[in-house]
DNA sequence: CATGAATGAGTCTTCATTCAT
DNA sequence: AATGAATGAAGACTCATTCAT
């Protein structure tokens, strides 16, 4: 665990000095919330949701626990936001991943599953966190919606993809197509999560590409 | 040193009270360790796990706080019971599939799918429960370990019905196939739970079992 | 710990027997109120006198914890009787010395010091239990007039003994030997208590007759 | 999730209420420790060791209870640490009785006796304190340890000063001596908490102050 | 009489939130 | 803004006592 590590300038100095370091010593309210989400991931992925208390945040982010307060209303805001970092790090990453792919679409789904299973999106700490909001969205509408409204985007792009594979006759099939590719990313999660041993994302990955390959070849074939 | 809590009973109440929700007095053990893990199920699948209270269990139940820690010695073993129990409860439900079903490997696959979807099984309390736990599990070995296990054989079996179909030469493929096909329940458990209102269990029962299809197909197919 | 040791008739018998064991069956209420008391004795040795349980003390004297209450009132009764019972077996040694002595004060006194270092009496056990009350009576009015009471006595005969042994003319001198002894063996038990690898009872006996000898050479010598 | 203790204060009151019991808001660490430490020894000696809550201790020192454990981590922490600061005050005393007194033995020892009836430290509260301690060392390994610890050493000290009065020829009666004297003061304190009325610390104290003279004449005397 | 499951008030402990400094 | 001691409501757990069987 980091150890509280001032991020204001040593205490020796006088308070009302003018000096230009003078900004380093309020950081931007921004820079702040976002360290306490980031050392709020850190806690969850260590102890879990419910064992995870504001002290814990606080000190991991080098800060007393005074301050998680007075940037976050409750704790409940606290956990509310950092759902919401990690959704948007997410969207970013999808979106990313399609801009920096060619436009085809078939290009474009395999960007999209590479992405994935990046170590950046697909890790131990990550997974733990998002399926311990999961494990807390069935009893809190919240989570759930702030979930739903992101997968309710994804499989909407995804099926536009695959009818662009599939073309206008293939609506049904593009529709099954891209449930069974987002089910498929959340189940290799779990999988991962709870199954370390027997699945890494490299192999995970590699047996979404296989489906997509057997998808696209059978539309080739017939 | 505590007083007596009642010194006169509610005794109030002729003793042939027709309100049917008051326990009996003395019920076998099992019994008693039963009602009170489902009181559970309803509690974590209504509340959350960190929002289920002992008093809540125990409200549930009918009983009262002091029974709840009498026939479990904490709220972990409590709560360590009712994963054991769900577990249980796939498991048989897994294995009277299997027996039900003609010995083909086709006709277990599909009965196996089948199972997995049957409002038994697959309905949203039971689900969220189920991601409670996994949410937990992160941070909780005894959790981790417990659904670990399961998914090994589960694993392996399918392996094996895979395995029959494919034919020895197709080792590789039946592994993909039953990675897939577990992954696959996991993943639209997950969507049935974050997404209710894009995924119902009847289509995730369908697209799962027209992937097994052409799975077959293509292996009939070439 | 004694394992539970149905006390009455096999289960097997038929209730209504009239056979000659019945007798057996019901023991005399002394016997079980004196078992009981006993079982407390150990449980206050063991584990202390805050830590002892009705549900320790049944499971000690083989019964059932319906019993105890059958038997006592309530908690605060058992261990009054128990705190009862060690005053008495201690008032009965301290007779059965005194009667089974030589008339004369001293070989009285002796009688008396050996009686207070007997195993019988002074042994760790006993003197915990002891202590657990002594150190209870600070607040517990019941107790402490319980010990008052027998100290009183025991006071006024060392008080009788030593005057018989000083005369008349000794009334302050007998006044303050008694007060002496009767400190020496409280002090003395306590530190076989608290410091039981400096103190053994064997020395401090001895310890108390050498200051009885020196007291009674001075009342010679001069 | 708690809900916020309460939202606002009674912030009603003037900051400049005159109800001096109070505490202030922020104290030096080790001054709320003491101020918790003294009002557990007065809810021991009021109510006794088993009876004594944590919400009384931060009640008798106008706090809430939750700074009781901010603290100390337990209760069993704050009473270990209640036993060793009477441990230290006695300690304290002892060797301020020896500093301040001449240093010839036989002033040593009667400072030592003066000391030990003295009110600060004699008294019927401190007393009951001391042997709740008494009561559950028998079943505490750390009570018993910590009295026994000090209890060595203060044996040794007199047992040096009665090596100084009788020289290298009295060994054996010095060590009698230092035992009788270290179970004199343990006997009288007894009898003043359990027979209050029978026994003054004035008395008390002449008698072992008349003890320590027959020591002595009849060492000047044959 | 005997049993032991059941009851529930009482206790310790935790921790989100507040607020004097 | 920042700190961290202080607050106190809430929850897990204990255990004397009761009572249906």
């Amino acid at each position: 665990m980091r150890r509280p590590s001032r991020v204001v300038g040593a205490a020796g100095q006088p308070p009302d000095s003018l000096s230009g370091n003078r900004a380093q010593r309020t950081l931007p309210r921004e820079a702040r919330r976002r360290q306490l989400v980031e050392s709020t991931i850190e806690c969850i992925a260590n102890r879990g949701l419910a064992e995870t208390r504001m002290a814990d945040v606080a000190a991991g982010a080098g800060m007393s626990v005074g301050i998680v307060n007075f940037h976050f209303d409750s704790k409940q805001a606290l956990l509310a936001e950092t759902l919401a970092f990690l959704s948007d790090e997410y969207l970013k990453a999808w979106d990313q991943a399609r801009a920096a792919a060619p436009g085809d679409p078939v290009s474009q789904l395999e960007a999209l599953i590479r992405m994935n299973f990046e170590p950046g999106i697909c890790n131990p700490r990550r997974i733990a966190v998002w399926f311990a909001f999961f494990g807390a969205a069935g009893s809190r509408p919240t989570y759930q919606a702030t979930c739903q409204r992101f997968d309710d985007e994804y499989l909407a792009q995804l099926n536009g993809l695959f009818v662009e594979v599939f073309g206008e006759a293939g609506r049904e099939r593009a529709r099954r197509a891209a449930m069974m590719l987002l089910v498929l990313w959340d189940g290799f999660w779990q999988n991962i999560l709870l199954n370390p041993d027997g699945f890494d994302a490299v192999e995970c990955q590699s047996v979404c590409m296989a489906w997509l390959r057997g998808v696209l070849e059978r539309e080739a074939a017939p």
